[in-house]
DNA sequence: GTCGGTACTGTCCTTTAGACCAATAGCGCG
DNA sequence: CGCGCTATTGGTCTAAAGGACAGTACCGAC
C-alpha cells in the first residue's frame, strides 16, 4: 500500500444540513462537505474523493440515501455516519455497498482509523454488529442450507460455552435463564460474591459486557 | 486515541517455533516473542503486552491453541495470524474471542492498521470474510419463516408485546436486543429517564421483574 | 516439593437498574 | 370543556451489577 498522497479534497462529506460536525473537519481538515441533492456526478469534487462520508437523514430511507449517493459519486468508497446507529440498518446499508458504518459523533481518532481500514480494501462496522455477524453466521455456515431448522443453537448451548470450565458453565446457564446473583448462588450453594466471580469470569472469557449479552449467546438467539 | 506510546512490549507474539517473521518486527519493532508453552500468566512479559498475536500452528486446533494463549494472557486482545487464512476457522476463533485474524505474512503496515483497529475495540476481519458474513446474514433475513436459521431475524416477536403502546414496543424490542437504557435512549432520541419510565411500564404490564425475563419472553424463550 | 489451574471469599468502588413520586404537554373523545 | 391515555423529563432512593485487587485452599502435573 502506498502512502496516502496529500492531495486536497480525498474525503467528501455528504450530510443533509450541507454542514460538517466539527470533528469530522478535525479528522480530515482538507474535506469537502456538500448536501445530498447537490452532488454533480462528473464534478470536480466528486472525482477526486477517495471517501464519501454519508451523514443519514433520520427522517428517510437509509438505503435510499445510501444509493442516490453511490450513483452520484462513482467508484469511490462510501461510509455511512449515523445518529443513532442501528444494527439492523447497517446491515441493509452493507448489502446495498457500504464500506463502512459508524457513529456520526465518533471521535476524530475513530474517524481516521475506518478511513483507514476502508481505503485498505476492508469494511468497518461496529463492534456490536460484529458480533451478532459472528454468531449468525457460525451457526448457518456449519449446516447444509436447506434442511435444518433451528434445531442446532438450541440444545447445544454449550457449542458456545467452550472455553468456560465446568462450574463457569453452570452460572452461565443459570444466569441465561434470567437468574440474578444471588439466586444462582443460592442454587449452587455458595456466596454471591462467588458467583459475581465466575460471572466476570464468563464475560471476559467470551468477550460478553453484561449478563443479557450472555443470555441472548447462550440461548442461541433463537425464538422456537 | 493518543499516539502510540513508546512502551516496550506492547505487542506479544507467541509462535510456535518461538521466532517472529521479519514483517512482524518490522512493524513492531520492541514486540516480544514467545512461544505458547513458555507463556507465564502472571509474568511482566504477559502482564505488559496489549494485543498478544497468536501465529497459529497448522498442527493442532485453531481455537484450543487460542484458548490457550487467552487463558495465559489476561485481558489483552488477541490477533491470530494464519498461515492459510481460512473463513470457516476464522469464525469459530473469532466466537471463541479472538479480536482479529489476518494472513501471517501480511505486510507491516497491514499488521499496525489491524493492531489500530483491534486497540481501538474493533475487530479485524478479512475482506472475503466480511462478504459472506454479511451476505450471509442478509439472505437469512430475507428468508420467509419456514427456514429462518439465522438470529438476527429478530423483528416479529411481537406475539407477546399485545398490550404495550407503540412506544413501549419500540424500547422493549430494544432491551430484548441487549441494549442499556442509555443505548435506548440515544438511538430513540430521548432520555434514559424516559426510557426508564418505558421499562418500568412495561415490566408492570407483563409482569416481568427485570430486562433479562423481558429478553427471554421477547425472545420467545419463556411463555408467559 | 513447586507451579498452575480452579474454586471460593473478601473489600472497595463505580455504574446501572429499577421503584416511587411528581410534573408537563399533546391528543382523542364524549 | 374535562377526562383519560400517552409521551416526556425530573428527582431521589435502594439494590444490583460489574470491575479491580487481594487472598486462601484444593488438586493435579511436572
Amino acid at each position: 500500500m502506498p502512502s496516502r498522497s496529500p492531495a486536497p479534497s480525498r474525503h467528501l462529506f455528504v450530510s443533509p444540513s450541507g454542514e460538517a460536525l466539527s470533528r469530522w473537519l478535525q479528522a480530515f481538515p482538507k474535506s469537502m462537505v456538500a448536501q445530498p441533492g447537490g452532488l454533480k456526478p462528473r464534478s470536480e469534487v466528486v472525482k477526486q474523493a477517495l471517501v464519501v462520508w454519508l451523514h443519514l437523514d433520520p427522517e428517510k430511507p437509509s438505503v435510499e440515501q445510501l444509493l442516490a449517493v453511490k450513483a452520484s459519486t462513482g467508484p469511490a468508497r462510501v461510509i455511512v455516519l449515523a445518529n443513532s446507529p442501528d444494527d439492523q440498518d447497517a446491515l441493509e446499508l452493507f448489502s446495498a455497498g457500504a464500506r463502512g458504518y459508524c457513529n456520526a459523533h465518533a471521535t476524530s481518532a475513530n474517524l481516521k482509523q475506518v478511513a483507514n481500514a476502508v481505503l485498505a480494501g476492508g469494511l468497518w462496522i461496529g463492534e456490536s454488529l460484529m458480533q451478532r455477524l459472528v454468531v449468525a453466521t457460525q451457526t448457518a455456515l456449519s449446516t447444509p442450507t436447506a434442511v435444518r431448522p433451528l434445531v442446532l443453537a438450541a440444545p447445544g448451548a454449550d457449542g458456545n460455552l467452550h472455553g468456560l470450565t465446568v462450574r463457569e458453565r453452570e452460572v452461565a446457564k443459570s444466569v441465561a435463564r434470567g437468574s440474578s446473583n444471588k439466586e444462582v448462588a443460592r442454587s449452587l450453594g455458595i456466596t454471591d460474591r462467588t458467583v459475581k466471580a465466575h460471572v466476570s469470569a464468563i464475560f471476559q472469557k467470551l468477550g460478553v459486557r453484561d449478563r443479557l449479552h450472555l443470555a441472548l449467546i447462550v440461548n442461541g438467539h433463537v425464538r422456537s
